[in-house]
Parts: C-alpha cells; sequence; structure tokens
DNA sequence: GACGAAATGTTATGACATTACATTTCGGAG
DNA sequence: CTCCGAAATGTAATGTCATAACATTTCGTC
C-alpha cells in the first residue's frame, strides 16, 4: 500500500477551537454514540444554543480524524485510538450492539483490500468508505 | 381498477400488496436511489398520500430481499438481481458514485468471511450488514 | 360468516440536517 | 501595528427524513 505521508499537519486536540474541543469531550465522555442534538443538549449549559454549532465542529473533527459519523445510527462516536493517524491510514469499520449501544471500532487489511480490488476492476474511485455491523455484543447476547 | 390477482402461484412478486409493487415499479425505473419522499412524489397520481404508506411498502420490500436501503444516502434501490434469494443469503456492498448518483450492487465472499470472522472472534452476532463505498464510477473519472 | 393478521389511510409530530446571512476571531503580509 | 482574508461563530428559519397513534379495510382461513 502506498500511502504518502504529504499531511504533516501536526495538529493537537489544543489547536482545536472551544466548540470543537467541547464536542470532542463529549464524545470522549459517552460511552455510546450521540446524535448532534444529544450533543447540544450536553452543551446547553456551556453557551451551545444551534444544531449547526455541533454539525460545524463535528465536520471538522471528522475531517481530522478525531471522531466517526456512523451512517446507521445517524450519530457520532470519537475515534478510538484518539490518534488522528488511525483513521485517516485506513477504512474503520464498526461493530454496533443494539441492546447496550456499545461500539467497537476495528479495521481489517484483507477486507479493505477486497474492496479496493473490486474498485480498481471496476474503475470506481472510491473517496469514503463505510463498513457497520449491527448486531449483539459478546455481552448482550441472549436469548 | 386495475386489481389483477393471478391464481395459485405463491413465489412471484405477484403477490406484493398494490403499494408494494407501486413502489418497487418505481423503483426499477429509476436510474439512481430515491428517497421515501422522491417516491411519494412519483406516486402521488397513483392515489399516494402519505409518507408511511411509502416506509411500508419499503420495509417489506426490504423484508423480502427485493429493495436496499442504503445508510449513507438515505435512500432506497430495488435489488440488483430482482431476486429475494439474492440478497437474504449474502451481505450485499453498494458503491454509489457521487457524481451521476449511480449505484454497483457487489457482493464478496472474502469480505464477508473477513467480517464474519471478526465477529465470531469477539463474541458479536451480526443480524444487518452495510458496506457502502462513496466515491467516483469509472464514467465520471475526471482527468 | 367470523375471526385474526396484515395492510391501508390519515393526521400529527419527532428527529436529523442545512441554507442564508451577519459577525467575530485570529494569523500572516505589508 | 494595521490591514486583510480565511476560518470560525452566532442565530433564525427552513428543509429533509422518519415514526407514533389511531381508525379502518382487506384477505386468508376456519
Amino acid at each position: 500500500m502506498a500511502h504518502s505521508h504529504d499531511d504533516h499537519q501536526h495538529e493537537r486536540p489544543s489547536d482545536l477551537t472551544r466548540n470543537q474541543d467541547l464536542v470532542l469531550q463529549t464524545l470522549n465522555e459517552a460511552e455510546q454514540p450521540l446524535s448532534a442534538y444529544d450533543i447540544l443538549d450536553r452543551l446547553r449549559s456551556e453557551g451551545l444554543r444551534a444544531p449547526l454549532q455541533v454539525y460545524r465542529a463535528l465536520e471538522k473533527l471528522i475531517d481530522i480524524g478525531l471522531a466517526h459519523r456512523l451512517e446507521s445510527l445517524n450519530a457520532f462516536v470519537c475515534c478510538a485510538s484518539g490518534d488522528r493517524h488511525a483513521s485517516t491510514d485506513g477504512t474503520a469499520a464498526f461493530a454496533i450492539c443494539e441492546d447496550c449501544g456499545r461500539v467497537d471500532e476495528f479495521t481489517d487489511a484483507a477486507v479493505e483490500e477486497r474492496l479496493a480490488d473490486w474498485a480498481a476492476r471496476n474503475g470506481f474511485t472510491p473517496t469514503r468508505t463505510t463498513i457497520e455491523l449491527r448486531g449483539h455484543c459478546a455481552g448482550c447476547r441472549q436469548h
């Protein structure tokens, strides 16, 4: 895999703006994915008032790889590693428990390779890949 | 009133109800994914009036494997094969062109196996899997 | 014909996301 | 330091997607 290291932006969480930082902290403290409105509700005490304030912060956090959007939930989580490189390099996959709400993020090189193969064979240029498993986690396995 | 009801064949799309059949036809005729409201607009001339009529039909069509929901678009497509067995068996993946809107459905046994492996190793029981590639198709590739 | 399951019709509401515009913050070039 | 532009912010209004709740009808089966 030939991945260039052309992005040497050493943006630290400390470069984040106030709103971005508040949103990231909220995601970090949450044990479940949060919708933008969930986040907004938790940040009203900090002065946030409108959905757009949250969406704009989320957009930036996702851009720099500190957060992910879960398409099948319309909700957001922070990146598992806390390291933005982990998510910019590879395609993250998510296992989402429908009982407890827990989300596990993982990557699988073989999966990425097979999808890249299909794309190459079909002349498709992917820009963003979503892989989400909905189901029941080990802890919630039951009846 | 075209209430044509076939005799005693139980395995054909003809067991679909009127609304289900209308929605399926609309998806078949479309060259792009349609939102539920897109579908509704195209079926007002047939008497449909409320979103729920469309959502209920879609739910059934997805259940029996004749249609798919694209999570990253909040939109729907008909199953590529037109054969309900194709989609109930495997996990479909989708390549979605952001320029022309075209969607290619495909499956990859190796991808499914790797995801199943991860699930097995982590005690996760998947019920539904979403794989969507956003990008640019061969026809829309630039320079 | 009676019954229950499924589908339907309709209204209202909830949940998620963006457009548009005015203003402020902040770092770099002159 | 001052000017400038890019980025971020604040706010209101609106647009888009989806479901709850309830009444009614259809249809297969007994």
